[in-house]
Order: structure tokens, then sequence, then C-alpha cells
DNA sequence: GATTTCATTGAAAACGATTACCATTGGTTG
DNA sequence: CAACCAATGGTAATCGTTTTCAATGAAATC
């Protein structure tokens, strides 16, 4: 059994009082520090969390409800939280919720009974329309995906705006027949699918969608079959990288080439996305500023709960690769 | 305020130590747990985790200290420790120590303050040469570098045999001038090495190697240094998924062949291995597997601290692709 | 020199659960 | 009918901290 705070006391001669307030940065005479400083060493002692958190009311904890930490952007966003939230002294506890809102209601219940300081969430479209942010008694900041604005704070990306920017660099390139593939569960699906239609109408071309899983395999077999019909698209966007991987394969698996067959963007630039033939033409998100943004919105809403609720918007940026007959794509992968 | 066991009982009338039964499943009459159900689901109780660990004195929660959660390598295995963890009512706290000894000592403290069940620890070679387990009053379980036997539980690759194996692949395809690009920092790197020796040793064929910090730039730098000397090898294994990174990289930047000017072979299958021209040769580890090991040691070893310490040795399988020219991985790549 | 002020320190009361121990009840048995 | 027992509920101690409050003594003010 290791040392308590009574121990460290009776060995140094003082009170539990004035061990506490050392430990904390109370007032204390340079030398009870001393020997009470002393006292924590030889018995190496560590103090209890458990009974910190208890007393003091707050756990120094935010709780991080991802989607799945498997996929590349989770993984960024998590680092990037956990950066923020060591250095300013605060845990992190990590949940998986595989885009199922039961598990994310599960998650959430058990975020309250850790008592979390605040939650950091990327909800499914099930759950980001019927959140309650006052049902939990800690702050929550919304990422990646958002709901009805002004119930909690949020970061996410300017995702009309990039499916826009996608479908007009394809028109730029000469592309007139453009298919979109967008996730159906989650509502940066929906947001990029309103800008890509927003774009097309804009130039007068038809779209073609398509709805599938949140699942590399989803995309894979709907691109299969979409193959199987007697007319694509010759151009085809999808929307986050998960569903750009099964393009891929399902593209690669047909023997057609990209882009002379059938050009291809996406979203994402996860590492193998530069590594796909030439170059697959996507747009980055600022995938570890968001989780930086998000963690320190969380702190300011800690520090000062009034403040009215925000919502950051951040920009994709279009990386222009060989996917898309990118001329300027090309020559910076050859050059890079 | 959220609702605490008292009020809890007050509103079913009856004492808090009914209300802890119920809670627990403990033997109370049918009549009153329905009650006190009825009143806990009114009121929203969730009870405070803190109070019960320092009462109950343990904390259902395991640490998990990787070195970064972006390598696709960890994030694979926190996501199966997380599973097995939640699944066994058990939370996890994730750390990055980056390869950096100062932050593993750090995490570790923290572990203590937590007072965790118990730890998963993919150490630096540094740390895992003066570890004490007797230091720590949680059980650690190791995993992808291990310490000298016997210390703590532990879940590894064989990576000596994976290191031959890549070897007497290269030797099995014509390959005589094999180079090997290690990490300098973890016991994976030098084992793998070690293998790789035995391998050209049996055959009496020279080695030609270098080892390098692990980071993709680094090893990129290195292969980009190696190019500038006037005789590089006609085949380079890598130790690991980052570095090999850095490798494509540097061979793509010199406009080289893969595997027509250079064969390359590596460690671990991450997506983008098998987009690089027509697929990279690499052991593949089974990384979920290796979670799940590791976390079940883990909760046996709770359940029977006495056991005899545990190394469990995981095979890779090696995935010929036509980085190394192999007949076999091409007509794979083509059909798949 | 007496009174006020101030910085230190310690004693003890929380925090919110679990649980050992005791008291009550009603039924069964000798 | 007395006595014992099983089942159930309540009381209070406990986990290891932080924090309030009062006490102490030294310095400062008048």
């Amino acid at each position: 059994m290791s040392a308590k705070i009574k121990d460290v006391a009776e060995w140094a001669g003082v009170s539990v009082a004035t061990v506490s307030r050392v430990l904390g940065g109370g007032a204390v005479s340079i030398e009870l520090r001393e020997r009470v400083e002393l006292a924590v060493a030889q018995l190496g002692y560590r103090p209890n969390l458990s009974a910190r958190r208890l007393r003091s009311q707050h756990s120094k904890t935010v709780g991080l409800i991802v989607s799945d930490i498997r996929n590349p952007f989770f993984t960024a966003v998590s680092r990037a939280v956990e950066d923020v939230a060591y250095r300013a002294g605060m845990r992190v506890i990590l949940c998986n919720a595989d885009e199922d809102p039961d598990k994310e209601a599960m998650y959430l219940r058990l975020m309250q009974e850790e008592r979390v300081s605040g939650v950091i969430f990327s909800p499914t479209g099930m759950t980001v329309r019927c959140f309650r942010a006052d049902l939990y008694e800690f702050p929550v900041v919304m990422i990646d995906r958002d709901g009805p604005t002004g119930l909690t704070d949020a970061v996410v990306l300017d995702n009309r705006q990039a499916g826009k920017m996608l479908v007009e660099h394809l028109i730029g390139h000469g592309y007139r027949k453009i298919g979109g593939l967008f996730g159906k569960i989650s509502t940066t699906g929906i947001e990029r699918h309103a800008g890509y239609e927003a774009a097309l109408a804009q130039h007068g071309l038809p779209s073609a969608v398509r709805f599938v899983a949140p699942s590399t395999e989803a995309a894979a077999a709907a691109v299969r079959a979409w193959l199987a019909e007697p007319d694509w698209p010759d151009a085809l966007i999808v929307s986050n990288g998960l569903l750009l991987l099964g393009a891929v394969h399902a593209l690669t698996e047909a023997g057609l080439s990209i882009p002379d067959d059938m050009a291809l963007a996406g979203f994402d630039n996860d590492v193998w996305t530069g590594l796909v033939g030439h170059g697959l033409t996507v747009i980055e998100q600022p995938v570890y500023d968001i989780g930086v943004v998000a963690m320190e919105m969380l702190l300011a809403r800690l520090e000062n709960p009034s403040m009215a609720k925000r919502k950051v918007v951040l920009n994709g940026t279009l990386l222009p690769r060989a996917s898309t007959n990118c001329r300027a794509g090309l020559a910076q992968t050859r050059a890079t």
C-alpha cells in the first residue's frame, strides 16, 4: 500500500493541511515546505486522484467521443486534443462510438459518471438532431459534425464550400458528368453533397449520387455496382477518406485507369492519397488544428461558462493532383 | 448539481445502504428494489465514480502508453485494447510518449496517481532496459517491445524470424545486395536487424545497414544520402511503416522505379502499402490481435496476480507483392 | 506598552459512495 | 411457548484528499 498524505504529514512532523498546501502551492514557510518535500520524495508519495477529485469537485478530465480512432482524421484530432489537454494538466478518456447512437448515449452517460469537466464529441446525425445539451452538466464541443447552431460550441469544416470547390475544380478540368459518393450517416456527407449539388446546378450540369454506409467496403460495393450499370460518370467525388479508399479499390480491381477512365477526387489528405498512381486530388482538412481549436474552446468555456456559444468554421484546402488530370498536380507530384 | 445516493434513498423512502445494494446487486426484496429503481430513473441518478473508486479501492481503469497514436500500428492496437476493456467494464486512459523516456516516466507516475488497475505499455529501449516493475503497484503488460524476460507480461512479434523471412524472400527472388534501414530507438528495430544479419550470414551475403530516428523524415533523409553514395543495394528492407513511407518518398523523388531500380520490402501492412505502384511487400503484424491479447493478459493478471509472467510471441505473415518483383504478388494485386 | 494586523499553521468537517456490523422482523422448530 | 435463524434494513465508519475556520505568535502601529 502506498503512502498517504497522513504518512507524509507524520514523517515531516506537520499537519496534513500543510502537506496539502505544499502540494497545491499554498502559503507555507520555506522551512516546512522543504521538510514536506523531503518527506514526499523519501516516501515516494503520490496523491490519490480519486480522493482529490471527490473533494475538489473537478475531475480535470475531458472525454473524447469519436466514431473510430482508426480513421486517420480522428487519430490526428485526438492526438491534438491530447497534446493540448495534457499541457493544460488535464487527462483524456477516449471512446469509439462506431457511428452508433446507442453507444454514443452510453458513453455520454459514462462521462456523467466520471464527472468529466467537458466532452469533445463527433456525433452521428441522429444524435445531433435530438441532442439536449441541458441534460448534461458538462460543456460539449462538437467536432466535424455540427448540431443546431447555438446549442453547443462547435468546430467544423466549411463542408458546403469544400464540396463546391471540388466540383468546380473538376469542371475547370473539362469534366461534365460528375458523380458523387457520400456517407449517409453523418451530417458532413449531407453538407458536402449540398455543396456538390449547388455547384453543379450553378453550371447547369446534372448530378448523379449514391449514399452509402460509412465503411470502405460499402463504398467499394457501391462503386462496383455503379460500374455494372451502362452509364457512369467520368469523374467521381467521394465524401471522405474511408469511402475514397473503397472507390480506389473498386476502380483498381475493375482495371480502370485513374483519371483516364474515371477521374477521382475526395476528402482527407491521408498519406496513401499521395501514393495512388500519381496522387489523388483531395480537400485537405486542418486535422490537427481542428483538435487544437476544439480543446482550446473547451478550456475557454470552462474558464467562462456563461460565454455565448461559438462555432468555428475552418476551411479546407484543395490539393490538386493527377487523379483529376491536373497538370499543376502532376508537376507537383513529379517534383516532390 | 446532480442527485446523490442520499437523495435517491430519501425519494424511495429507504436507506442509502439499500440503494447501494440495489445498484451493486445485493440482496434486496423485490418491492424495495422496484421503488429504488424508480427513484433512480426519476432523479436521473448517476453514481459518482470518484467516490466509488475511493471507497472500493479499485479504479477499473487501465492506462495505455504508446509512442504515437498516429502510427497505424498503435491505432489498431489501441482500438483493440479499448474494445476488450470496455467490454470488461473498464475504462482506458491513452497517453502518447513520443519515444521519449522522460514522458514515459511522467505518464507512469500519472498512472500511479490514477491508481489504475494496470498498464499496457510500449516502451523505448532505454526505459525497457532499466524498468523496475516492483516500483509500481499495478501490473504492466509490455507490447511490441519487450524487456528482460520474466519481469513483466509481454506480447510481441517474433521480430528476428520476421527479419529473416524478409531477407530470404529477397534472396529467393534473386537479390544479392540487400540493404537494411532500421529504427535506432526501439528494440524491435534491433531484433529485426539481428534477423536480417543472421539470414544474410547464413547465405554468405554482405550486409549494409543504416540506423535512423523513428520518423518518416529521418528515413527519407537517410535514403536520400544513401542514393548519393556510389554504391547502393539493389534491394532495401525497412523496419517499420513510418520509415518505409520515408523510403518510398526518397525513391520516388529520385525518380527511381520500384522494384526495377531498387526492390523494397518492409514491415506493417498499412493501407497505403498496397497502393504504392503495384504494392509493397511487407510483413503484416496481427495488429488487432496484439491489442486483444495484451488486454486479455492484463485481465488475467488482475484475476490472478501471482501467476508466472508470460510472454506471448506472435508471428507476422509475409505479404509478397510487386515491390520485390514477386510474380505471386503481382498476380494477387491484379486480381484483387 | 498595548492593540491591531498579518502570515502561518493545525484541527476538523466535508466530498459521495461502499460495507461491516447491528437491529428488527417473521417464520420455523424443539 | 420459548428460542433460534434467515432475511432484510439501517447506522455509522471509512476511503484520501481539500478547505474552512480558529488559534498562534510575531511584527507593526499608535
